[in-house]
DNA sequence: AGGGCCGATCAATCATAGGT
DNA sequence: TACCTATGATTGATCGGCCC
């Protein structure tokens, strides 16, 4: 009962946060949809993409950040507004893909 | 789907101090497995099952060989493990995902229009 | 009428990165 | 250096849909 933690000891060892841009987009999303923060697969991908990493760890960032956001509200009620005063644009509806994006900020 | 159309526009325009979506309050009902319903146990049981080293190893074989179960075979390697059918059953569902999920990250390298370098 | 599978998600936890 | 929080990843198990 004591040896079975090496259940893991694989990946999540060497884990390297993303870099502030890719956090800066996911977070711009994540509160200009915080109705409904569920990104569809396509917009995964575009996601994925913009931020140079995989769809699964876009999935894995919404996930955390969902359970983590509501476990404690209060907690991200600072960060929200402040994303929430940045965008002032969003979406238009799901259904059909959300068109082209825009220029990619500056390299 | 007209409802929804509604709530959308204003998500981070104006949001005032924090409005709680549906999202927000969903809770999942715990596992119905695992149980330590001898004693009178005080505290909520249901805790995720921790599965040993010899049964991962042994579900990961059972895996290789073949990536569904039959109902006899489900049977037996729950009869093996010790655990319970469903739980055997999950776990393959849970597997095969994975491996799906590896495979599509896997052919993610190369490929593609000749990316960078 | 019911059982299994899929895809997505939840929720708890692990292990590490970052900050004081 | 020790300690605590933030964060990405893993995973047993749930939810809703679909198929047979």
């Amino acid at each position: 009962v004591m040896i079975l933690r090496s259940r893991f000891l694989d990946a999540r060892r060497k884990r390297r946060n993303f870099n502030k841009q890719a956090t800066e987009i996911l977070n711009e999303y994540f509160y200009s949809h915080l109705s409904n923060p569920y990104p569809s697969e396509e917009a995964k991908e575009e996601l994925a993409k913009k931020c140079s990493i995989t769809v699964s760890q876009v999935s894995n960032w919404f996930g955390n950040k969902r359970i983590r956001y509501k476990k404690n509200i209060g907690k991200f009620q600072e960060e929200a507004n402040m994303y929430a005063a940045k965008t002032a644009v969003n979406a238009t509806n799901v259904s059909s893909h959300g068109s082209q994006a825009n220029s990619p900020s500056t390299p | 789907d007209i409802s929804a159309s509604q709530e959308r526009e204003k998500d981070a325009e104006q949001t005032p101090q924090g409005k709680t979506f549906d999202w927000m309050k969903v809770k999942r009902n715990p596992p119905k497995t695992a149980k330590v319903a001898d004693y009178g146990m005080g505290p909520q049981n249901t805790i995720r099952t921790n599965f040993t080293t010899k049964q991962l190893t042994e579900l990961e074989k059972e895996f290789h060989f073949s990536k569904y179960l039959t109902r006899a075979r489900r049977v037996e390697i729950a009869a093996t493990l010790e655990l319970n059918e469903t739980q055997v059953k999950i776990w393959f569902q849970n597997r095969r995902m994975k491996q799906k999920k590896r495979e599509k990250e896997g052919l993610a390298s190369a490929s593609s229009t000749g990316s960078s370098k």
